[in-house]
DNA sequence: GAAATTACTTGCATTTTACAACTAAATGAG
DNA sequence: CTCATTTAGTTGTAAAATGCAAGTAATTTC
């Protein structure tokens, strides 16, 4: 319980280093942003702006602007909902699954390489222990919100 | 084995967030980076700006001017290497050790927080399984470094 | 049906970023 | 020794990201 922090810095800094070499994934040149952007609208269903930008704790505004810019790129589609047309429901174009698709497969390359330095019974361990973690902080109302916890 | 690239991502992300939150501790206005910069220079034995620059996987002229705001904010110390007069020695002055100090005990807080929610068995299996991911990643030839693997 | 709220967009002004080009010091080859 | 090469670090842009303030339009509330 000395170094915790220690660990997880590492830990938490080597996973951003993973994540933005797959950026480039699909012959697309995407930054680190847009990869989370195209991840968290093709996990949840059928969200709304707000939902995303909340999602990874970005500020309206200038999720706003990434999403236009991921339009341009034709990545990205904008549908306004039926019930409420102040708000816009967002979708990966054919496109935008493509290149999603394309780093999901290179994330998961990277994640069997880390996982094959370990025995079966580590590697389930390990995943568990992730698991463990997500619920905990889940559950802690002191930290692990956008702005403010 | 499903589902672990979701796991990863929303733990990451989280940490993420409990990083950005700390970071206005010790009544001084630090930007996420800047938090990082100081936890390295701490952690590091007398590093050059070239070895925190690589660490954070930052680019070196970007890194530079981080270097020079820190610098301006009385925060970070720049001293010539006394064998090699190319080389910056970066070290953290009484003020800046009083902020890392402080963001360090926060993040200890909400860490203690976090691991509040798991029993003595559980905790020490996390912490064991972190060490793990760790030294699996540091075998990785595939990934996990600054700028392409 | 007017006031307040919500979802989203634009206008700036600031900050961040990184490539190219630079200085200065150290190393290395002949 | 000396001239070419490498290394550490700094600027000059110029482009991109960011966020507050202020806006529009739709919805809810009272």
């Amino acid at each position: 319980m000395e170094n915790v922090r220690e660990l997880i810095q590492i830990m938490t800094r080597r996973f951003g280093f993973l994540n933005k070499n797959c950026c480039s994934a699909g012959g697309f040149d995407i930054s680190l942003i847009q990869s989370h952007i195209l991840y968290e609208i093709d996990r949840q269903h059928q969200p709304s702006i707000q939902q995303v930008a909340e999602t990874l704790g970005t500020d309206i505004t200038t999720f706003s602007r990434q999403i236009q810019s991921l339009i341009k790129m034709n990545l990205v589609k904008k549908t306004p909902d039926v019930t409420d047309r102040r708000i816009y429901i967002l979708s990966l174009t054919t496109e935008g699954k493509f290149v999603a698709a394309a780093i999901d497969e290179q994330m998961k390359a990277y994640l069997n390489d880390i996982f094959s330095h370990m025995n079966e019974v580590e590697r389930e361990t390990v995943i568990r222990s992730i698991q463990l973690l997500n619920e905990a902080m889940g559950k802690s109302r002191l930290c692990c919100m956008p702005s403010q916890g």
